[in-house]
RNA sequence: GGGGUCGUAGUUCAGUUGGUUAGAACGCCGCCCUGUCACGGCGGAGGCCGCGAGUUCGAGUCUCGUCGACCCCGCCA
């Protein structure tokens, strides 16, 4: 038996026709002398007739066939008579009137039923038996639109002049950033290769290597705890290519997202808004700001002095007011609420007045300064956040210090104002309309200053290229290493984060590319020449054979998959993802080896 | 590493203050049914209450531990 249609194609126009079509038992009506059956496959579902009257020998075999069976049908196609029509199906305008059964397998009873339309089942239960829940259209719908966007992504790179170029899986360990993936050696007894975090070094040697334009559709590998949109194994679009600008680089980007979102038929605005990192933090509080909400005011020189004395503010320090949309009126259980929004540590550098009517009563001006500056209308719930004041004055004379105290409190009312929106969000239903709004965060800075370590690390990676005019804050700030206010934390990167809706799609930067650059730059961060030869030596050594400026990006191919349908964990739209532990229920790894395995590699376990 | 929610029939859940025989719905099995499409009717089977200790005359229920799923913080250049 040959397949001719598939279950939701036929229609209307193939009645008379004799079809054969193969697929799945989605469910069963049994009329006694009358059974239906709903023929299921990727493309949907048909209903097939077995009447026993017209054939009471396949009618008795069709008795035993029950949910999830594999069958061959092959009959002809018949317009439903009028009140027997199913509008609520594609195909609900025929039948298939069964001529020949073939049952191709039988199924178990199985945990829980893929054509049940409001799946209600346990994800531990769906990801042990996936291959039954990727048979569900909610599954399918979401593979094929990765498909489709995977697609329109290398057809439009292809377009680009854009090489699509592998790199290895088995690599080199590199100790900063994410935990590596180790893979034993047996050639080299004690010595590993690393799974690529992303392909980085790779993709600036093809560069190097006169490749002009590279992508892949990489698959990453971070061996870091997991969260509802992060795996440890993940997917980027990893492009990089010669002689770029910012611009080449933003181009070729929207360019692909157009594509995709055009593939999964959304359209975007397109040029994207840009927007510098520190007036990220000033508005929003973060490098990754959800502009469908409003950003944050500042509204410090709206009161008069005494105010902020009356309300114990610390005047050193930024005053802003959050603005979230269409709250109505508060209970006071709700206002209470608040409270529980800040932990201890942010209680410590913010406090806020959620309040307002009660401000007005004794600065009726500032308020009102205030709801104009923040364009606030009727039901609009505005707070103020501040930084409480201290015993000591903060130090004003000291600008990197006083930044740095001003950015943690713009980042803690960032928080706020994320906390307020997630509480409201039923009211304010912002998040309920499908909008897409992009971003460009640029001038990322360069170092940043860890806490744990007492040293500078880098903030985006150690081959980003700072702005030129910076260069002598770096040559200064590598004579203070140890000091959290050296010119260091002032340096800017040519670095640029895509952002959608506030969540971070990918990250790139300009390259450097010459060797003297790249090794001041290690140097920053603590690495003496002998250690950056051992790490790096290859790759310095590669960038003093004329090596081009060069430049690009990686975006999550998951997320931006998970946000296009709409789903609210990555393993909603990866076949076989893993569990918040890392394990695949399904295969049911990692699992222990033999000793033979491990004696080969020379490996022994602690118990 | 830390915090939170959850774990009872194949599935999703209920289970009172610790009390006698652990329930419901869907699914499953049998019989009936020629126009259903979440078909319907009648009948039936199905339980290591995650696992292990403890408290108690008595534990699904209380305590401790442990395993697993999910979410968050740390972490993720």
């Amino acid at each position: 038996m040959q397949r001719t249609h598939r279950c939701g194609d036929l229609r209307a126009t193939d009645a008379g026709s004799t079809v054969t079509v193969m697929g799945w038992v989605n469910r069963r009506r049994d009329h006694g002398n009358l059974i239906f059956i709903d023929l299921r496959d990727r493309s949907g579902i048909s209903q097939i007739v077995f009447d026993k009257e017209r054939n009471p020998e396949m009618h008795s075999r069709v008795e035993a066939v029950r949910n999830e069976y594999v069958l061959a049908v092959t009959g002809r196609v018949e317009r439903r008579s009028e009140g027997t029509i199913n509008p609520k199906m594609e195909t609900g305008e025929v039948e298939v009137i069964s001529t020949e059964l073939r049952v191709l397998n039988e199924s178990r009873v199985p945990p829980f039923a893929p054509g049940d339309a409001n799946l209600n089942v346990n994800e531990e239960v769906r990801l042990k038996y996936r291959y039954l829940d990727l048979r569900r259209p909610e599954m399918h719908a979401n593979i094929e639109m990765r498909h489709r966007v995977t697609l329109a992504i290398r057809n439009y790179l292809a377009g680009e002049g854009f090489y699509e170029i592998e790199t290895p899986i088995l690599t080199r360990s590199t100790p900063e950033g994410a935990r590596d993936y180790l893979v034993p050696s047996r050639v080299h007894p004690g010595e590993f290769y690393a799974l690529p975090q992303s392909p980085q070094i790779f993709k600036q040697i093809l560069m190097i290597g006169g490749m002009d334009r590279y992508f892949q559709i990489a698959r990453c590998f971070r061996d870091e705890d997991l969260r509802a949109d992060r795996q440890p194994e993940f997917t980027q679009i990893d492009l990089e290519l010669a002689f770029p600008t910012e611009k080449t680089i933003h181009d070729v980007v929207e360019g692909f997202l157009d594509a995709a979102f055009t593939a999964a038929g959304v359209t975007i605005e397109r040029p994207f808004p840009q927007m510098p990192y520190d007036e990220a933090i000033r508005l929003y509080g973060i490098d990754k700001p959800d502009l469908r909400l409003p950003a944050m005011t500042e509204v410090k020189d709206f009161f008069p002095a005494d105010a902020w004395e009356t309300l114990q503010v610390d005047t050193a320090l930024p005053v802003v007011a959050i603005r979230t949309p269409k709250v109505g009126e508060l209970s006071r259980k709700e206002r209470d609420d608040h409270k529980g929004l800040l932990n201890e540590k942010q209680a410590k550098v913010i406090k806020y007045f959620d309040d307002i009517k009660r401000l007005e009563k004794t600065w009726p001006e500032a308020i009102a300064k205030v709801r104009q500056a923040c364009g606030a209308e009727e039901g609009d719930l505005l707070i103020i956040v501040a930084a409480p004041k201290k015993e000591t004055a903060t130090d004003t004379t000291d600008a990197r210090r006083l930044h740095r105290a001003a950015t943690a409190v713009y980042s803690q009312a960032g928080l706020l104002r994320l906390a307020l929106a997630q509480k409201y969000a039923a009211r304010h239903k912002v998040f309920d309309e499908k909008q897409y709004k992009f971003l460009w965060v640029t001038d990322f800075p360069s170092f940043e200053w860890d806490e744990g370590a007492n040293r500078w690390t880098f903030a985006h990676h150690p081959f980003t290229s700072i702005h030129e005019e910076h260069a002598g804050l770096l040559a200064e700030g590598v004579k203070a290493l140890n000091d959290p206010d050296s010119a260091l934390g002032a340096i800017r990167a040519r670095a640029y984060d895509v952002v959608l809706n506030g969540t971070e799609l990918g990250s790139g930067s300009i390259r450097i590319h010459q060797q003297e650059v790249q090794a001041k730059i290690f140097e920053a961060l603590g690495m003496d020449e002998a250690e950056q030869k051992l790490r790096f030596g290859f790759f310095l050594e590669a960038l003093q054979y004329g090596t081009p400026p060069h430049g690009g990006i990686a975006l999550g191919l998951d997320r931006i998959v998970m946000i296009l349908a709409g789903a609210a964990n990555l393993r909603e739209v990866i076949p076989f993802p893993k569990t918040a532990a890392a394990t695949d229920l399904m295969m049911e790894a990692p699992t222990p080896v033999t000793d033979a395995q491990l004696k080969e590699l020379s490996i022994g376990v602690r118990k």
